[in-house]
DNA sequence: GACTGCAATATTATATGATATTTTCGCTTT
DNA sequence: AAAGCGAAAATATCATATAATATTGCAGTC
């Protein structure tokens, strides 16, 4: 099954930006280039790249001639985010409930059962899987847009949910249930092509979450 | 004054950039390594690390061991990303008219004056400062937002800005009084803060803009 | 005695050219 | 045509040199 094999600078790409949004990588700490050559096996040369990758995504601050940071975090900065995520996650998916086809809603009703399975585990106590969790989460989230027609649109909201989730993963707290009825309400109302009402749940649900996150701060 | 003294990385940065936005660069081109080394006059490091930043921005495609390229055009992503500017733009600027404060409304006023001089040049046939021009475009539709209050939406809304204006550049043709009028009342419905309208007539200027690019290609 | 300003030193970031992989492309053979 | 095999070109990675920033220690001053 053909997984593109990994070039070195792809790979030191993935662990940074994993440890950013998984808090293994403190935020405000120094990314000290010599150092983090060890932890990550890469040259300078390569990490820049990585780096600099990151900084315009806005994972990693560049400050000119005086290295890299991790990016800060801020309450501020949770709403914004949050609030975007709003913005171009309940557009895209009302474009997407508009025009998803068959495909779409297979996917969509795959992604949501799997999701659901992770979650009545997460709910019964089980919290082994937090990643493959989150993993599912943001499929279902995925699959809900997908169908929006848009990839600069969906592009712009992959970074935005990763930088919303490296703030639930910074206080991490399970909201089980809750979310998971959530979740599940939009689902109903995606499948039934009722957009209007998929976002107003949508909007509430990333709501909610902001709340829960601000609240553990 | 202090303007950060560049390093060899973010003047090319800026370099390439300019030159993929204005053009000299052309759409799905290759950008061979060894070629453009000469060209801007930086080692292969130096140039990999500006074009990894300019890949997850999407003005170039960085292929996985075969090398960088020119991101492509089309009529689709143009649309895609109107349309994106219209929902980042019309929100920023209802949330800016909102809360501006006297320094907004004097920055607007400024910033207004200069493009509307800039546009009598334009229309009298003086077509020698495009740049200035589309600097002076640029720092209006800012001007208008700038008081959103989110940094995250300013930093998005940047870039797509900035790919909009690729493609105005592509098939540059003025348009002229027409763009200048719409320039005019954004600017009016934003001093006397009518939000609402404000967001009608920005959404209107930019599908304009969009048809007559699109008629163009 | 603590504080400021300056110079020498150490540390760190930036940039480069060299090396090791990988891909591409033309040529041969089936 | 299609597949297999090099040679050539291009990319990815690295180790090292250069340039900038931070730090330290020392004088001179309040």
């Amino acid at each position: 099954m053909g997984k593109h094999q990994n070039t070195v600078g792809s790979s030191t790409y993935e662990k940074i930006k994993h440890d950013i949004i998984f808090g293994q990588l403190v935020p405000g700490s120094k990314l000290k280039l010599e150092l983090i050559k060890s932890q990550y096996e890469a040259s300078v040369s390569t990490l820049r790249e990585t780096l600099n990758r990151l900084a315009s995504e806005g994972f990693v601050l560049a400050e000119e001639q005086r290295g890299f940071y991790v990016t800060e975090v801020s309450q501020k900065d949770l709403i914004e985010i949050a609030k975007l995520r709003v913005l171009l996650e309940c557009h895209a998916l009302k474009a997407s409930v508009d025009s998803g086809d068959d495909d779409w809603e297979g996917n969509l009703v795959a992604a949501h059962h799997k999701l659901q399975l992770m979650e009545k585990k997460m709910i019964a106590g089980d919290v082994s899987e937090k990643e493959t969790w989150k993993r599912y989460d943001w499929e279902f989230h995925l699959a809900v847009i997908e169908a929006c027609n848009s990839k600069n649109l969906l592009d712009l909201h992959s970074i935005l949910y990763d930088k919303y989730l490296r703030y639930q993963m910074l206080v991490f707290t399970f909201r089980g249930d809750e979310a998971a009825q959530e979740h599940h309400k939009i689902f109903e109302a995606a499948l039934s092509r009722n957009g209007t009402e998929a976002a107003r749940l949508l909007e509430a649900h990333i709501i909610n979450g902001l709340e829960h996150t601000l609240a553990a701060m």
